[in-house]
DNA sequence: AAGTGGTCTAGACCACCAC
DNA sequence: TGGTGGTCTAGACCACTTG
C-alpha cells in the first residue's frame, strides 16, 4: 500500500509539513473532514455519510475512518447518536455557572431550542458525601431532582439537583421544565448569594452516558455548584454532567 | 469466540447488569484496571504493562486492550507518554483561574513537584484577533512569552501570554521560570482586578500537541483569560492548552 | 537492538434504529 | 429488514525511545 500512502500525502499535502514525519492518514482524513465542515459544505447538526461509506470514498477501513472521526469528535466538530450516524457539532452554547441565569433563556438567546425534561424528582434522606458538602445532616430530608436539557433536540446535558427543604418547602409540587431558580426566586424569594463551582474534563459512564444516549466513554464536562444564601445557609448542590463538546465556560471575576 | 466471551462475563459479573445487554470486554478490562488503580496496586505514575503484554494476559487483542485503555484516559485515569507506555494520573491539581495565585505555589501546596520552562519572549506586533480581545491597536508593541509547565516532571500545559508593554515597559529582561503575576506585582505595581476567564474543552492538536509530546487528539482543556486593571487597561491575554486529566477548575463567586 | 506505542489492513458478528 | 455504529479478531509495518 506504499503507493496508495504517497498518493494521500500528495492529495493532502498543504501545511504542517514543518516536522520530519509524514503526516498519518487518519489526521489527513480528519482535515479534509473538517474543511468541509469549515466552507459550510457540511452545516451544524447535518449528518455524515456512514462509516463504510466514507472507508470507500477515501479508500481506507473503517478503522482508519473511525480513527478520523475521533479526532473530530475529541475536537468538538463532530457527535454521534448512538447507533444513527455522526453528525456536524453546532456552536457551543457560552454558559456562566457562576450566574443564575436560567438556561432557556441563555440557549434562547444564542439562536438554540431548549428543551428540559424532568426524570425524577422525589425527597431523600441526606447521603453521607452530601451531608458533608451541603453541612446538612445526614440522614434529614433532601429533595432530589433530576433533569436532562436539549439543545435542538440533542440531549446534551443531565443533572442532580440537591435542594435544602428548609427553603422551599413544598418544592416537589412544582413542574421542573421550566428554571428551577427562577421558581426560587419568585415562589421562595431565594436569593444565591455564595457558589462554589467545581469543574473538570471526564469521561462519561454509565449511568449519564446511557441517560443522554451517547456511546460510554464519550467526552464530558463535570461541573457542581454548592449555593448558600447570603447567612451562608445551604441551598442547593447541583451537579451537571454536560457532553464535552456542547459548551464554553464563561466567568467574570471582578476585585 | 462465544465461549471466551461467555468466560469473560462470568469473570467480572458483578454491577451494571441492570441493562439487557452484555457488557462489552473492553468496558470489563476497562473496570478491572480501574480497581487496580483504585486499591493502589497501581499507583501514581507508575507504568503499566504493555499493550501486548495486556492483550495476552486478558486473552484479547490489542487493537480491544487499546479500546479499555482510551476509555481509562478518557476518564483522567490513565495518561500516555509518546511511546514510552501508558501511566497512571495522579490527583488533579485544584485550580482557580480567576485568582492571581501562583502555580509554583498551589501545586508545592498540593504536595506536586513544579516546574516551568521558558520556550519563547519577544516583542511582537499586535495581530487582529488580539486588537480585538485587547482594545490594543493593531501594529503596535506587544510583549508574548511561550511557557511548559511541568508537575512531577510531567508535561502538563502549555501556554501564550501576551503582555501589554505599557502597563509592564522592560518585562522581557526578567526570568519567566519564576511567577509572572509575583513579577508584576513586585517589579511593576500592577494588580489585575478585573479578569474575563472562558474555558472549554476540546482536544489538543498541533502545535500544543507536539508541545506537550502527546499524541494529536489527546483530550485537553483550553483556557483563556483577559486581565484589566481597575481602570479597565488591557494587561495581558494568556491562553492556556491543558492536559485534559491534570486540573480541576475551582471558582468562588460571591454575590 | 529490542521493545514500545502509532498506524493500518481486511475482514467478522452483534445490537439497535429507521423504514 | 436493511443499514448503522459498536465490538472484536489476527495480523502487519513503522517511528521512536530506551538500554
Amino acid at each position: 500500500m506504499s503507493t496508495s500512502q504517497g498518493q494521500r500525502d500528495a492529495a493532502s499535502a498543504s501545511a504542517d509539513d514543518t516536522e520530519n514525519s509524514r503526516t498519518p492518514f487518519y489526521l489527513q482524513l480528519r482535515d479534509r473532514i473538517a474543511a468541509q465542515i469549515a466552507t459550510g459544505q457540511l452545516s451544524a447538526h447535518s449528518r455524515l455519510p456512514s462509516e463504510r461509506t466514507l472507508s470507500e470514498q477515501y479508500q481506507t477501513t473503517r478503522v482508519t475512518a473511525r480513527l478520523a472521526l475521533g479526532q473530530l469528535e475529541a475536537e468538538g466538530k463532530l457527535y454521534r447518536s448512538n447507533r444513527r450516524g455522526w453528525f456536524v457539532s453546532p456552536e457551543r452554547i457560552i454558559y456562566d455557572p457562576s450566574l443564575d441565569v436560567s438556561f432557556t433563556d441563555y440557549v434562547t438567546k444564542q439562536g438554540g431550542v431548549p428543551r428540559t425534561e424532568t426524570l425524577q424528582s422525589t425527597s431523600l434522606t441526606v447521603p453521607a458525601w452530601l451531608a458533608q458538602k451541603s453541612g446538612l445532616e445526614e440522614g434529614s430530608e433532601i429533595y432530589h431532582i433530576q433533569r436532562r436539557r436539549y439543545i435542538d433536540g440533542r440531549a446534551i446535558l443531565t443533572e442532580n439537583i440537591y435542594v435544602n427543604p428548609a427553603v422551599c418547602p413544598g418544592l416537589l409540587r412544582f413542574d421542573f421544565n421550566q428554571s428551577l431558580w427562577k421558581l426560587m426566586r419568585h415562589e421562595y424569594s431565594v436569593s444565591l448569594s455564595d457558589k462554589h463551582v467545581t469543574m473538570y474534563p471526564t469521561a462519561l459512564t454509565e449511568p449519564q452516558a446511557g441517560i443522554l444516549g451517547v456511546t460510554p466513554g464519550t467526552a464530558g464536562l463535570y461541573v457542581n455548584r454548592i449555593s448558600r444564601n447570603s447567612e451562608g445557609v445551604f441551598i442547593e448542590f447541583d451537579e451537571e454532567f454536560w457532553l464535552h463538546d456542547a459548551l464554553c465556560i464563561s466567568v467574570h471575576a471582578k476585585g
